[in-house]
DNA sequence: GAAATTCATAACCCCTGATTATCACTAACC
DNA sequence: GGTTAGTGATAATCAGGGGTTATGAATTTC
């Protein structure tokens, strides 16, 4: 590749201009500075492009040919152009990974609110559970990833958005005898209970657990649903009981009749949400425009299940 | 427009190979040389386009996006390098004229020549009559002309490639008593015959004219055909005579029930085909091949008519 | 024939893009 | 923790690419 865009400029202004002196004036440069390079873009492709007469330049078979090929990479260069004026109001593509546990019921309020919002992005979701997204993330693979921190990993940058708290969810028969005295539930309370937890590999599971002060190897614990809309219907059948994050409360009540909601009393079990990132991926405005809009979104949710 | 391809063709290397030094090799190029063109673009684009890691290199989301853009750029000018490397094979695109006396008779055979000789040439024909090719010819819309010669102007170059003789077309209640004797029919025998000729602009009916010893302002004159076509046809009925161009009379004699056509005594009027090209085109190799296929494909067609 | 037009060529020079050498930083290894 | 290896950035230097002004050569116009 021995030609220049400089030169295919320059040869399509000829081209379009018929005179040297003219197309030397539309591309600000003299017009023996266009001459030689017109003249070695010729050598470089082999042949005339131009039929030099006079008072006229008329285009070779060859040149026709070229002036073709040309204008397509010309036409590229100035997409690239376009794009780099334009960049500066955002348009970025930007990958996001997000867990299941948190996906279903942040998302919709996040994409709406980045398109409303004055942050341009082009977001790709990806959703897997934590460990997965790490990898992703460190491999370059997303941008940023939405879990439950700590993520574990001390080469990533945490920003915590919003805090999320866990509700105790069960069938009315198993919960309306339990919230009499709201001041006198508490996570620990549960540990002769039957829990349903999602299949190992979910956070949410083990922070369960440790809330509720048991063990994996418990005859009380069940580990087998693989979404909150799964163990929202079982706990609601009267299958157990199970620990419901705020962010997808008022969701999975509406979705599934029967099911009931306790809050526990203070200090009230939780889990922190935040953004994470590369160490690396520094200095760039897009992580903040997300993690605001995230965070708003976020609280939202869980200030509508506090009222 | 302030990258190079020089620069694009780095960070493309960069990208793929995720390293600074690899990709110096990939391109043959010092590693620092590689490092400041790469500086050199992020600052023309505004942004970081890598996130650079002590023992990786990944995308920034900008440079993703730049990424996509700057391949099309790429894509766009190996097509145009691999058209430079192949076009010795010829390959050119032309741009031919030719008037309607002629085309339909001689293309279907040039077009056949053109694709089984190793000329390869992609033609694109241009039918009109000689002035508006001429004019077209002037103005670089077409590459050459096939045409009646002389053509009229002393600025172009005419290369003459095969006699295309006259021949007298009429019914055979006209002909069959004029047969008799051969040697006796000349074309100013015509000179009270009622001639059909095409509409006015065409240079086969001057030659008409000339050849018979008439004048277009002659009650004896009819010129309103638009083809050799139409006039076979008129003729064959009965509605007097025309001059027939050895070139289409096969195919009309064909074409046409009750036409009946005759050689005129030597000598034979005649016109010359030709093709014309501008003098400043010159030292072009696609000329003499095209006029070859040419004087090849005619001389075959009047040959035949001859035996 | 003189003047105007127009592309090509020559002389000159600045800037771009390359090289080698080295620095700064991080990660891996012992 | 110290040493070594890996890797991109920076500095000094230089060749040549690409630009300028001036001029030559050819054609056209008046």
């Amino acid at each position: 590749m021995n030609f220049t865009l400089r030169q295919l400029q320059y040869f399509n202004a000829v081209a379009e201009q018929r005179n040297f002196g003219r197309a030397a004036q539309v591309c600000n440069v003299s017009q023996p500075a266009l001459s030689v390079q017109i003249k070695a873009l010729e050598e470089t492709l082999g042949g005339s492009l131009f039929e030099r007469q006079a008072r006229d330049i008329l285009l070779t078979p060859l040149g026709r040919d070229v002036l073709d090929y040309a204008r397509q990479v010309l036409g590229a260069a100035d997409r690239l152009d376009q794009f780099a004026k334009d960049h500066s109001g955002g348009h970025r593509s930007l990958s996001i990974g997000i867990i299941p546990t948190i996906a279903p019921y942040l998302l919709p309020g996040v994409l709406a609110g980045l398109r409303s919002s004055d942050v341009s992005l082009r977001v790709q979701i990806r959703e897997a559970r934590t460990d997965r997204l790490l990898a992703m993330l460190r491999a370059g693979e997303i941008d940023a990833g939405v879990v439950a921190l700590p993520s574990g990993s001390n080469e990533l940058f945490e920003l915590p958005l919003f805090e999320d708290r866990f509700l105790l969810a069960g069938s009315h028969a198993r919960l309306d005898g339990m919230d009499s005295d709201p001041d006198a539930l508490r996570p620990v309370d549960l540990q002769t209970a039957q829990l349903m937890l999602l299949d190992d590999g979910h956070c949410l599971t083990d922070q369960a657990l440790e809330v509720c002060g048991q063990d994996r190897s418990s005859g009380l614990i069940n580990m087998g649903a693989s979404s909150l809309a799964t163990l929202s219907r079982l706990v609601a059948e009267g299958f157990g009981l199970t620990l419901m994050p705020e962010l997808a409360a008022q969701s999975e009540a509406h979705a599934v009749p029967g099911l009931k909601l306790l809050r526990f009393t203070s200090p009230q079990p939780a889990r922190t949400v935040g953004l994470v990132r590369r160490l690396s991926t520094g200095g760039e405005d897009w992580f903040d425009g997300l993690a605001e809009v995230i965070r708003r979104v976020g609280n939202d949710i869980v200030s509508a299940t506090r009222t």
